[in-house]
DNA sequence: ATAAATATTTAGTTTTGTCTAAAAATATTT
DNA sequence: AAATATTTTTAGACAAAACTAAATATTTAT
């Protein structure tokens, strides 16, 4: 496997779990950033090889086979990110671009490994969960804040959308996983949220709270 | 930069070492197991990026930027196999070939988290000096144990040859960095040593014998 | 010093992954 | 249902890094 292929997989893994019918040409282009021809020929070569499986014009899915691969590709990204943030002291929204190499190195043995040595996490910094070696992974029942009731107990348990930016906002107002959050009132004109965090009150969007997962209590 | 310009440039690096003047370019292609003339290409590509002097003809050496780069890609690479022995539990054997991957990863922030994370170690599991993040490393006065002379107490501090047949042999021997080594007797016809090791007598054949590094005490 | 042997470079080709531009298929609108 | 718009594929080209085969330098041997 090169390291575009592998790209390519990860991709439309993503994508896959978002919608599950057959993923469009033009949206693995738009996340790889690539052109929509390039996509044709690396879907051609992934078929060949049995990873996914493509008919002309009505998109892609991936195989077993290449369903299993994109896990492990999913498993060593999250895994190096928990080394880079608890034994290497990085910050949640510097490690994404580091790990997007390092889940390229080729060793089944050091990523088992790694996951010893770091205690087999269930969950990476962003609160994602981490595959294990037979691709095995807890989901947990998360919902969007913007979804949330008003006045229930609420803990975060992820965000949606691990950009430099948002981490950082979330870190400017103290927001991070485990934090407690219960949702006070909403605005009707822009959806705005009033919420509790950690005993104290604060305003944030709509577009903060479709980004963040929480779960009750 | 490639991966493959990564590699010439610390073939190039490691056969300077060796022999300070012009390195050639079947010396080279033998190194990287390619052809004399994809050398030849990459020599050029190399010094329009003036990290090599190179005259047709004349072989290459590394400028001062080539060699700090190189001295980059081998702290890596001596840093990755710290970390896979003394965090991960790999032997000695086992390391080389992951950190030819990880040697690649480019990030300047993670090697010196990882260098302080190890607690800055000096010298990589083969016994070969780490270079900081200055490039520079410390220098010992190893002899190989060829050279050594009879009846003094010396100390394993190296090895020369780094294939998992030889070290999986010295394993078999209990020979490991650190071993106390004294040469009882030398055989003229074979030049094999007859040494004590940790206490232990044992007969070793010449080609062992240099390609083990020791020094006094 | 010339001939033979060896080393190096050049020229032209291949593969991988990308691109542009054009053609074809599918989807949407009227 | 035809016309238009969008999406996807095909065809042909390019850059990187390798290759083979031929040409050119350099080194070694006579």
């Amino acid at each position: 496997m090169t390291v575009s292929e592998e790209n390519y997989i990860k991709v439309i893994y993503h994508l896959s779990l978002v919608s599950p019918k057959g993923i469009n040409t033009n949206a693995i282009a738009g996340m790889i950033d690539t052109k929509a021809s390039s996509v044709t020929d690396m879907l051609k070569k992934l078929s060949d090889k049995e990873l996914v499986s493509y008919q002309k014009y009505q998109g892609v899915t991936l195989t077993e086979k290449g369903f299993y691969l994109a896990k492990m590709i999913v498993r060593k990204h999250r895994l190096w990110e928990v080394f880079l943030v608890n034994k290497l002291h990085f910050t949640w929204d510097e490690v994404h671009e580091i790990a997007e190499e390092l889940e390229h190195i080729q060793s089944e043995k050091l990523m088992n490994r790694l996951d010893e040595f770091l205690g087999f996490p269930a969950f990476d910094p962003h609160g994602d969960p981490i595959p294990n070696k037979n691709g095995e992974m807890v989901t947990i029942d998360k919902i969007l804040l913007s979804e949330a009731d008003l006045n229930l107990e609420y803990v975060c348990v992820g965000v949606k959308n691990s950009s430099v930016e948002f981490l950082q906002y979330l870190d400017k107002q103290k927001i991070s996983l485990g934090s407690n959050i219960k949702v006070l009132s909403k605005e009707e004109f822009d959806a705005s949220l009033t919420i509790e965090l950690n005993l104290k009150t604060l305003t944030i969007s709509h577009k903060i709270a479709e980004n963040l997962f929480i779960k009750i209590q």
